[in-house]
DNA sequence: TGCTGTTTACCGAACGTTCGGTACATTTTA
DNA sequence: TAAAATGTACCGAACGTTCGGTAAACAGCA
């Protein structure tokens, strides 16, 4: 069928937005990255550039969503599933190599639908992280301040691995992550 | 002389660069934000857009020096010098409105001045933290790791701003700063 | 002071290149 | 052979950049 398959197409496609951002992934540099021409890649995404990225958050949604979030529901002592959640986010980001496209996307995209993609997409990491803390017996507002924080310390260490080209500080950050998440809550200060 | 001022110059520029990226960053756009035609900006930048994008830079290198990081050399308690400087951040990224240069102008960006200057800025920033928490007791190692997840959680905070809206989890964020870093240090773990 | 040459700041128009996008012919697959 | 997938050739628009030139401020000197 395809000469090059949709899920490899996507993974390259993937690559270029990460690095280059929404305006900076021209057209020539997808078909260079993809060996597809400007034309085939019409056909596979008639509605262009804009339904390429929808593509790549969707996908890199999918994959996040059955690979680091899925285990947060399952059995197991919780640290236990907040590491392995850690293990896949390392794989996905590739030891902090790799941008994360709600930060890549999230210039220059003026609104519609990569951006209402974007919002969801926080929320929903967002919030199964916070439920899995609440389960763990946190209270509600703990868990939910928390799980922002989990994926803000992720995103910052993003893009200071980025700024610096040193990926120590992501991968602490991943390390460190779930007993970070699951200390206890210190009491109200005065 | 001017028609236009070189600090509301930069002033302008700078929003542009923060909003759009580097690449998104178009000449037109800049154009129609600061009033002055294509090749007025060159009078004023003979080296073009990356001269523009180094100088809004240094500017707010400059600025984040002279006003949040400057408060951590002066005297005083530590969590007082760590609120200013959280205060000052506050008013830099408008309460999270605003974005972070150094992650607006890592993507597309290949090499050259720019990514110097950004690793330097970086470098800078944790730096002037870490001095500052090592003075108040924290031993070399944890006072590098928190003033790495001290600019982290900024950063990460920014990001999340900007891909959900809300300004709130920045705010908190920055809130909390003061004590998560001169919090007691945990005996190591098993 | 008046004159003159230089500098500063800006602009309109155009440069060649690349942008995102399309019509259509050609190849590949079933 | 019909349909799907890809390539060739091209479009108008926008890109970053440069050129030639204008108006005003500034300088030195009589």
């Amino acid at each position: 069928m395809s000469k090059i398959a949709e899920p490899e197409l996507l993974n390259r496609l993937t690559q270029v937005f990460r690095t280059h951002g929404y305006e900076g992934a021209s057209l020539s540099r997808i078909s260079k990255a993809t060996g597809l021409q400007r034309a085939s890649l019409y056909h596979r995404f008639p509605g262009g550039k804009a339904e390429m990225a929808e593509a790549v958050l969707k996908r890199a949604g999918e994959w996040l969503q059955a690979h680091a979030l899925q285990p947060l529901t399952e059995s197991g002592p919780p640290e236990r599933r907040l590491r392995q959640m850690a293990e896949k986010l390392d794989e996905f980001y590739e030891g902090g190599r790799q941008s994360c496209l709600l930060d890549a996307l999230s210039f220059g995209v003026e609104q519609g639908a990569i951006r209402d993609h974007q919002r969801a997409a926080m929320k929903t990491w967002v919030d199964a992280i916070a439920t899995m803390l609440r389960e763990s017996g946190l209270s509600g507002r703990t868990a939910q301040e928390r799980a922002e924080d989990a994926v803000i310390r992720i995103q910052g260490s993003l893009v200071m691995a980025r700024a610096t080209g040193d990926q120590m500080p992501f991968r602490r950050t991943l390390r460190n992550l779930p007993q970070e998440l699951l200390r206890k809550p210190e009491p109200a200060r005065a």
